[in-house]
DNA sequence: ACTAATGTTGGGAGCGATAACACGCAAGCA
DNA sequence: TGCTTGCGTGTTATCGCTCCCAACATTAGT
């Protein structure tokens, strides 16, 4: 296919000769436009812009052929004039500290993917726990974002919450146990998700279940940490405080807590650890006294990080749906600014997305009698 | 067929008066634009442009003031707009399979900023391998994409990358071991990188040392192998079989692997895994048997992603400056898009970045007499 | 049959930026 | 002095798309 553009080029004095270069094969990269599509569908760009955006008043008939001839064209609108005409270019930070690799990679997957569905600029930019953070938020701000999505750990950074929202801009923080008041959220439901997996292990037949609490500056953890204590309720267990160990959320606080939770006398047949990080290390202990997992030891984890299918036994885990929860924040996020920018209030919308409890291979029935009783 | 597009005529006629009469009354969402800078500055928008885009030709006064007047503004240019005027639209695809999601994330957020820097988007496209992995590459390609992106594995497909060269779309692979003809490359020195690992653990003075192997399906695999034989000769110590086992990246092999290795009658005093992964579950086998890392055992890794750090003793291993392969991928890519489109011929470019030998915890010399020859 | 209402479609003006050319002006050279 | 250079800037035309509104087509209402 050959396609020239003709364009008035040929001004004042301008010699056919001293012009050229350019319409040919310099600017077009080749792609096809709307027009093109417009003119080999026999109806004008603008009607062809409407069967793009889905819009109502158009014939079938008229629909059915510019259908045709996208196809056929291989057409794809360019998002850059898109958003240029469209009124409005947003642009959306994602502020993100602690890279808990798994974690972030399947975030960014997923805000990524949302944002150029949504047709929104994502900017990424790290910003490691420290005390500058604010400088970081400050000139995230300065640098002209219409919104910031903050996943954990920094969704629980006041110092950083309070900068956005004096400055003015959206904010929707993901899976924090306390949303803010001024900002949207995402989360799954911690407590439930605790409690479930706690209930999971009591009707396994555990009765003394041990419990890594996660990093204290996290909101989750407490939620988590109420989940298990009222599972353990519920089933009419005796709360037991030497069940319960700090944690920090790190692989280490996890081999801390399970030495502890094992050296214990009367030690718990099942770890309930408020990650998977902790919950690997969990293993690790585990196996170093010479503990079969799960045989010996059932241990659970909280997250289905990618720890939890690299290590083995592969864990039981809570799966937060991370990819869909960004996918969510995106939108959520695009959403508000659009309020905003009609001049409606913000709508701090608050979306729970569902968890699951997916078993692998570390959990089981605890052996016969619990092994500080009756000697089988 | 010819197509001869005619823009509209009356062009001509347009008097100043009747162009931009818009400007000033800005029903925009409120972020300034090049002309508010350059009216603010006394210049024209092209003036401005160019100081933006660090052109040579500007007055040093100018140049000042217009900078004065960006800052007060806090104007940054729109993306959208200049890539819409700016020749076009890049859209490279980044496609992905294996979600070792601590590589993917690095790699992503290395992307993304070169990405956002050059302003090309970038689509991500997960591709489970399989028998579709074609399929996908196709679709991607058909989505009008300028250029494509192959993290490993699937830098090491054969399937994809045929599809991809057929299709006459730029490709740059990351981290394969044998750059493919047709393709610009970013890889580190995996030969080099492994021999400099034993090497390490030679000077410390070890002379049994084990290694575990890397997937075959992947081209790097067979380099590290190289590189860890040619240390081994290097040394004057004597290749021995019995010493290198096979392995496939995964966890799960690298127990395998090392319970194999450590079953052996003459064990290692060190072993040097192929990746992380598997130098992790080596440290749980011996761990599982009661030897001390690295008092008993010396354990070594390659890539340091995310799980180096993650367990304890915390890994010894070979660093890839893995957001930076990604950010000069993006780089290659943009500007082999570039020079294909000005009709310039391919630069199969080939960067090598650096390694970084890290060490860390899994690492010591050996016990003061190999274990089976004199006991102390 | 004629106006009114509704449904479809086209026209043209930008969105914000850049490319390429046009142009004024001071310096360089004969 | 007259004319070429060439730097520093302004001007114009798009880039590909969407928005607003007018033009036209179709069907309905009385």
């Amino acid at each position: 296919m050959l396609i020239i553009l003709q364009s008035p080029a040929k001004k004042r004095g301008m010699s056919l000769a001293t012009r050229k270069p350019r319409n040919t094969s310099g600017r077009r990269s080749g792609a096809p436009t709307i027009s093109d599509v417009a003119v080999l569908a026999g109806v004008s760009p603008m009607t062809v812009s409407r069967v793009i955006n889905g819009e109502a008043k158009v014939r079938e008939a008229t629909r059915e052929a510019v259908n045709v001839a996208i196809d056929t064209l291989r057409y794809a609108p360019n998002r850059a004039a898109r958003s240029l005409a469209g009124g409005g270019q947003m642009r959306i930070g994602l502020l993100y500290s602690n890279p808990s690799a798994a974690y972030l990679s399947e975030f960014l997957v997923g805000s990524l993917e949302q944002a150029s569905r949504s047709d929104v600029q994502l900017i990424v930019e790290k910003c490691d726990i420290g005390d500058h953070e604010i400088e970081v938020a400050r000139h995230m701000i300065e640098s002209g974002i219409d919104g910031v999505i903050l996943p954990p750990p920094l969704c629980d950074s006041r110092a950083v919450l309070d900068v956005l929202t004096e400055a003015g801009v959206p904010t929707v923080v993901v899976a924090t146990g306390s949303p803010p008041e001024g900002s949207a959220a995402v989360t799954i439901d911690d407590f439930e998700a605790a409690r479930a997996m706690t209930e999971h292990l009591v009707k396994l037949g555990h009765s003394r279940i041990g419990f890594i609490i996660g990093n204290p500056n996290q909101t989750a953890s407490r939620l988590r940490h109420e989940g298990y204590l009222a599972a353990i309720a519920d089933a009419g267990l005796a709360p037991d405080e030497s069940l319960v160990v700090g944690g920090l959320f790190t692989y280490r606080s996890g081999l801390d807590g399970a030495e502890q939770l094992l050296d214990a006398k009367d030690a718990p047949t099942a770890i309930f650890a408020s990650n998977d990080d902790m919950a690997a290390a969990t293993v690790a202990v585990a196996h170093r006294r010479g503990l079969d997992v799960p045989g010996d030891l059932t241990v659970c984890g909280f997250d289905d990080s990618a720890l939890a299918t690299t290590i083995w036994p592969e864990l039981t885990t809570i799966h937060q749906p991370i990819a869909d929860m960004s996918r969510a924040a995106v939108e959520l996020l695009v959403s508000a600014i659009f309020n905003r920018r009609s001049g409606g209030k913000d709508a701090n919308g608050h979306v729970v997305l569902d968890y699951t409890l997916v078993r692998r291979q570390s959990d089981a029935a605890p052996r016969r009698r619990p092994p500080s009783r009756v000697h089988l």
